[in-house]
DNA sequence: ATCTGCACTTGACACGGATCAAAGATCATG
DNA sequence: CATGATCTTTGATCCGTGTCAAGTGCAGAT
């Protein structure tokens, strides 16, 4: 459970979604934390219970667990509970490109469309436990629910849309803008789960945040140091907390 | 009709799609050119014939002309029969990014599924015509032809598998090694759609370029100019002619 | 408690591409 | 065909970020 700011390291206190681990298997969607967030949240009551059925819950995956493997078969989607992953692309010569990162209720999986097969690896970068969606059963659903159907176009346009403003802020700031950007990002999707918008721990190494946006990680360690200096947060480890969120927002520019 | 070699200028020969203005309102998606490539493709003949039914034709756009408003309500897809097309957005600081360029037989729009409106701007880059395909006849359909639901979900996914390849691949590479990327893709997209692949117009400026790629239109200039010099192509306006594209393909890397 | 490895920070330097500036080519117009 | 507007090329300079290289601090292992 990161993104959880703590005062005593190594007593991470469990996030809602999983405080009973046993129960996790027959947990419903409908009585799960993020059910606010999570794919079933616009559906109507009946689909939701429909959609219910055919969840496969309660997976876990230790740190560095590989959720998704690059060119194999598209089989279901991936949907994180708690903790988080990391999507990304190994190119030939074997350097690492981070597209982006899985909160919980957030899905993976979807380029997979595209081709039939994943194209990107997803791997969690703590402990993490998700539900699984197979296709073979979702597929058959989309005939009789028009609302999962439109979920489900909403869910690949949201993640198109996504990917598209990303590469068009990422692309008109410097070094220090991209580092604010992903923060001020990170900070507004944590706040969505209720979790503190001000003091959270990257699940995630700066290396890891380089290749997301297209840094090296001194760059972006000395981007942090900057921001430091400013006052604008405080950084201990991966430990952030954000004393100034409107400058490094002003700075990010979530420009339209 | 860009995108097709022309020893005189002015006296662009017309694609097949459109050799009889006249009738392109009343053709059929079996009858057009681009049946190969086009969304029906991979629908049954049953399907398609239902979703000809839907599709609205023989619409036209001068050069410069909107196909899509960035914020407007979405209401249809439009797919580009001849001519071409950038997508781009507009930031608040009236700096424009170039997503990518439309070419026949790719949809626009599709971005829009995420919140019901446009994201985008899709402009045309010289006379082009499309078709369009009203959301309030397409919805109804996706309840009964599964083939089309399919073929929705796997647009969606490759042009978000699109985007992040994109991303990944520009994010590793110098400046010339994006402008080969991008005339080896365009070359590769202009062989499917049986024009030259080695000569052919570039319908874009070289700021349009830039602005997709991450660069200057300086350095964009400069790479050609480079490509140039080295014997790898013949450049004389937006005229291309390729000598080496195994060169280009090289270096620009289709790095996985 | 000390060691070892890993992630991170900090510094020095070089280089690619942005920026500014100006000239040259091409296209649209009358 | 001449003219002005726009697009493109080319040159000079500067800055930001990548690269290389130590050095620091924390965490788990011995």
């Amino acid at each position: 459970m990161a993104f959880q700011m703590k005062d005593r390291r190594h007593t991470d206190p469990p996030l809602a979604a999983d405080c009973c681990p046993g129960a996790l298997a027959r947990v419903s969607c409908r009585s799960c934390a993020l059910n606010t967030l999570c794919l079933p949240a616009r559906l109507s009551p009946q689909e939701a219970r429909i959609f219910d059925g055919v969840v496969e819950r309660g997976r876990q995956l230790a740190s560095g667990g590989s959720l998704i493997r690059a060119g194999t078969r598209m089989d279901a989607l991936y949907v994180v509970r708690s903790g988080s992953a990391k999507r990304y692309s190994v190119s030939l010569n074997g350097t690492e490109r981070v597209h982006g990162f899985v909160l919980p209720g957030e899905t993976a999986g979807l380029e997979g469309f595209a081709c039939d097969r994943y194209a990107c690896e997803v791997a969690a970068l703590e402990p993490t436990s998700y539900c699984r969606i197979p296709l073979t059963r979702l597929e058959p659903l989309l005939d009789h629910l028009p609302g999962l159907r439109r979920e489900m176009l909403r869910l690949l346009g949201e993640a198109l849309d996504e990917s598209l403003r990303l590469r068009a802020e990422l692309g008109m700031c410097d070094a220090r803008g991209r580092v604010a950007r992903f923060l001020a990002d990170l900070s507004r999707r944590l706040e969505l789960r209720g979790l503190s918008p001000t003091q959270f721990r990257l699940s995630m190494s700066r290396g890891d945040i380089a290749r997301h946006l297209g840094l090296t990680l001194e760059t972006v360690s000395r981007a942090l140091g900057t921001f430091k200096r400013s006052g604008w947060l405080e950084v201990r480890a991966r430990y952030i907390t954000l004393l100034r969120p409107e400058a490094l927002a002003s700075m990010g520019g979530y420009a339209a």
